[in-house]
DNA sequence: CGAAAAATATACTAATGGGTATACTTTTTG
DNA sequence: CAAAAAGTATACCCATTAGTATATTTTTCG
């Protein structure tokens, strides 16, 4: 790996930590070029502007944590209860972090909410999109009928009990989401999707 | 009403707009006075800083909300399953609106999501409780056994339809919300779901 | 080695931010 | 009416911001 390179993703991986930790209006350049240890004539030879190292930091994060999910996510799950319960187990203790800044991409996207056609924005979109569909794989091959209604209304729990969390701090909702989670998957599994009349 | 009284209200009209509009940082003082038809100096006298001027803008907010919520939403619904229905067809209507900017309030918390001690923090937590306690009673009042977990679930499902929609703009995402509250429900509901009056 | 490429150090810019000061005009009110 | 209260207009202060310029040093590599 080229001196080049690194430089590059100590610079992105700084960016990304201060980010996600106090937003990305309120973290300087100057801030981010000495957090990763260079110099901001250095960091503008990398990265053409503040919003393109937004831009390129989110979409490294974002191959990071698909990898971290394909690979480390309930290797070997078995029933889909167990993958549904892994999944908010994991959400948990992420979210019990000291000084956890709540779900990123969800927090970047509002603040960008006026910018609809900020690169990022298109970025934290596929993002979640393929987090989802891998959700929905997950939950097919573990045999669940209509896979994606449901990996979609779980990741809306999750989204859910991300952004309360960062509102309450009081993880019992994020219990009351998993609990809800598992309904609706006994609900579909059970084959009655809707009420009986 | 005095006329200080009016100005204040201009201001904080102003400033709710801008505010979720473009975000709190995004917004300028000086903007916020242009848009409230204002001097600088004066939105100073009644208000000492910026920050004191979003808490008292949420405040304001919030109870305008809570009203609105109490007085207008779903008045005469029947059903569990009608109030259901209804609030997440009224997010729909909602959300759809041209230049639609979020929720709001978790839009704020998101953006302020490293400093846990701003009292605008504060102002959305507490009105956050206050619609879910509503709700509960609202579905405690149609027969509902368990209302809070089954309150607390469905707003998990609204924050997280209200996030998705920010991110994806995909209306579709608030249809997959209200199904999953509606067969949340039908869960809880075992067989008595009557209406009162 | 020796030269090009890359990084450093430091200083600068132009704009913008929140907040204040001063002098003047309008509104309210005893 | 007269004076205080409230608002306007305008200019200012000081810190911070994204981004640039220049000159110097370090690293890479043929």
């Amino acid at each position: 790996m080229a001196r080049g390179d690194k430089i590059r993703e100590r610079i992105s991986a700084a960016a990304f930590r201060l980010f996600r930790q106090k937003g990305f209006l309120r973290s300087g350049v100057d801030e981010i070029a000495a957090a990763s240890g260079v110099t901001k004539r250095t960091l503008y030879a990398h990265f053409g502007s503040k919003d393109e190292l937004l831009a390129q930091v989110m979409a490294t994060q974002a191959k990071l944590a698909l990898d971290v999910f394909r690979t480390d996510f309930a290797p070997n799950a078995g029933s889909a209860r167990e993958i549904v319960a892994t999944l908010f187990r994991d959400l948990g203790r992420w979210a019990s972090t000291p000084r956890w800044a709540g779900p990123g991409y969800s927090r970047l996207a509002a603040e960008l909410a006026d910018l609809p056609g900020h690169p990022a924005r298109a970025i934290a979109r596929r993002h979640k999109s393929e987090l989802e569909t891998l959700l929905a794989e997950r939950l097919a091959s573990a045999g669940v009928g209509d896979s994606h209604m449901l990996a979609r209304q779980i990741w809306l729990l999750m989204e859910g009990a991300m952004m309360t969390m960062l509102i309450h701090g009081d993880p019992a909702y994020i219990d009351a989401a998993a609990d809800a989670a598992l309904v609706l998957l006994a609900g579909r599994a059970e084959g009655t999707e809707t009420n009986p009349g």
